[in-house]
DNA sequence: TTCGCCAATGCAAGCGCTTACATCTTGCGA
DNA sequence: TCGCAAGATGTAAGCGCTTGCATTGGCGAA
């Protein structure tokens, strides 16, 4: 790679001093109009660009955010992302991601790693990790917001909705629908808060329903995962009447496993998912399912972020509303005769 | 956020010089056991880390490469990053990602942005893009390696696979199994080769066969926009037979017009997809579609780059084959009586 | 005319790091 | 005992940029 022409060749060529060229770019109104455009004409000639780690070390700042999602194969995190990362963009500020894959481990190593870019601020995903981390970020000093996740209480700042209550609300739906036999394929709880609310929201609104308890089985983050977990599920005896996911795609999963065994939704099972995704709509019949308001979460972490890190102060933490959309998977339970 | 320790804060707290504690981080071959151990103490001790400025300030590069997808929504780009961002971060090496939303002026934006963060290498998406573009970057002499495409004779350094054969043979497999009135539901073909080569591809493929030139219609990358150019096509008389999409997303809006209007698949119309994304086998019946290698490619593209970054030589492109996958949603044309 | 003030610009220090070169030990052979 | 090479460490310049302060040149007021 050339070596790119620097601050100092574009003050030479326009014959002025280095300080006048950076004013030029940064602060254009204390420099004469006339100054101004013979320099900017030689920027344009030279197609110079500042050097990022130059600027960095002066300004003390990199106008650069860093987030750490599990993982960029989920359409749901990707599109807050996207939205967080337009937000940002439009506040010249960058957003540089990384991804975890569910790991602890690793999420502490892109932690360490962003940071050492000199990330200005930090999304992390959830607010399931080691006291040790949360010590590390403290004593850090970095501006944090925790995405996906809200719960009374919480130290840190988050912007996110409550998992628990929006899984105990499609459970109460499910139990209110006439079903008793109720299972559920969760995602992985380990190391992850929102699977855990989400179970917990499950048992919790069946119990309070008088349903009995129902029986879970944990999958992996992928369709097969959770065509693996609904074929247990489906074939064991007696067979649940309706099974609720802790997320589209695991419902997706379901589906097939229903496909598979020859079972109709929702005449022969119901099946409830969590994030509505595109997926959601696609499946035949259309996932009943909770609606998350990606978009808008992703753009008040920006805004949170961007407060945090203008002025160092506590900001409040934001909770947002999910919302069941009811369409089709979810159908009536057995009636007594069948039972 | 709080002002972090320095190369120098460690020196003194260890009683040796700034050279002494970058050697022990950088070489600590040079560096005797005892005095390495000392400073690695106040490092931990301190929780030091480099400073990304400084660093690359001094050594004049950054470890950094970048990546410009269209969108993180499509999963099929996540996945290819990823296993791109798996094997550089293998090598020490970071990467940014950023998105152009299918918009070439963006793209351009977002390489600049890139560049001023001091990359060293560039991944970008498709071959399609302005002169000057690729003027800018031939003057930065940057590392560039493009994804996704894989034409002969292109003068930079791609990774990818033949799309106009590709979509050439799935229009050639749809033909053999009897379809002749064949419609495509296309990407969007501006600034998009990937999407302009299927077409192509299908179009020559039909006139090589005999069959009628198909009914074209494109669409923005979303189930929506296929639901809506399929039910397009399928209302118009005669309706097509089969139709070949330009991605599994597109397909997916095919399959829900379809579902709207009454036609079963394959019996009443054929589809085809291209991709091979998860979706396609969440589908039913499940897609028949074009497999592309995403994880490959993004593993050879971190590769190449690499290469390309070490060693400003020339490296060559690589093809990746695909391959069809028959899935179910291609059933037989149409009986001569039924025409 | 002289003075003071303001706007425009230059000067130079310093941000945190690496590294060529200088300096200082140490241990060994003569 | 001395000299010297090799190993260990320090010194300081310099990477490209920003910015507080100094300097310059006009211009209006006294």
């Amino acid at each position: 790679m050339k070596s790119q022409p620097t601050l100092e060749d574009v003050a030479r060529l326009a014959g002025v001093s280095t300080a006048t060229v950076s004013r030029v770019l940064n602060t254009p109104d204390l420099v004469r109009a006339e100054t101004r455009d013979r320099v900017r004409a030689v920027v344009d000639q030279l197609g110079y660009t500042p050097h990022f780690g130059g600027r960095a070390l002066a300004i003390r700042r990199t106008n650069t955010v860093g987030a750490i999602i599990p993982t960029m194969e989920n359409a749901i995190f990707a599109r807050g992302l996207q939205a967080l990362q337009t937000r940002l963009a439009a506040r010249g500020v960058t957003l540089l991601v990384a991804t975890s894959d569910f790991d602890p481990i690793q999420e502490e190593e892109q932690i360490r790693a962003l940071l050492a870019r000199g990330v200005d601020g930090l999304v992390l995903i959830g607010e399931a990790r080691g006291a040790d981390t949360y010590t590390f970020l403290a004593r850090r000093e970095v501006p944090v917001v925790l995405l996906w996740s809200h719960r009374e209480g919480c130290l840190w700042t988050s912007v996110g909705f409550d998992n628990h209550r929006a899984a105990a609300e499609m459970a109460a739906l499910v139990v209110a629908s006439g079903h008793r036999r109720v299972a559920m394929v969760a995602g992985v709880t380990a190391g992850n808060d929102r699977a855990a609310a989400r179970v917990e929201g499950v048992r919790a609104a069946l119990a309070a329903h008088g349903a009995p308890p129902p029986r879970v089985v944990e999958a992996a983050y992928s369709i097969e995962a959770g065509r693996t977990a609904a074929t247990t599920l489906l074939t064991q005896d007696p067979a649940p009447s309706a099974i609720i996911c802790g997320n589209d795609v695991l419902a997706a999963g379901v589906y097939i496993a229903a496909r598979d065994l020859g079972l109709r939704i929702p005449d022969d099972i119901s099946v409830t998912g969590f994030d509505d995704i595109d997926l959601a709509t696609v499946l035949d019949p259309p996932l009943t399912t909770v609606h998350v308001p990606h978009r808008r979460m992703g753009q008040a972490a920006a805004e949170v972020l961007l407060r945090l890190a203008d002025a160092p102060a506590h900001v409040e933490s934001i909770a947002l509303e999910t919302e069941i959309r009811e369409r089709g998977s979810l159908g009536p339970g057995p009636s007594e005769t069948a039972q």
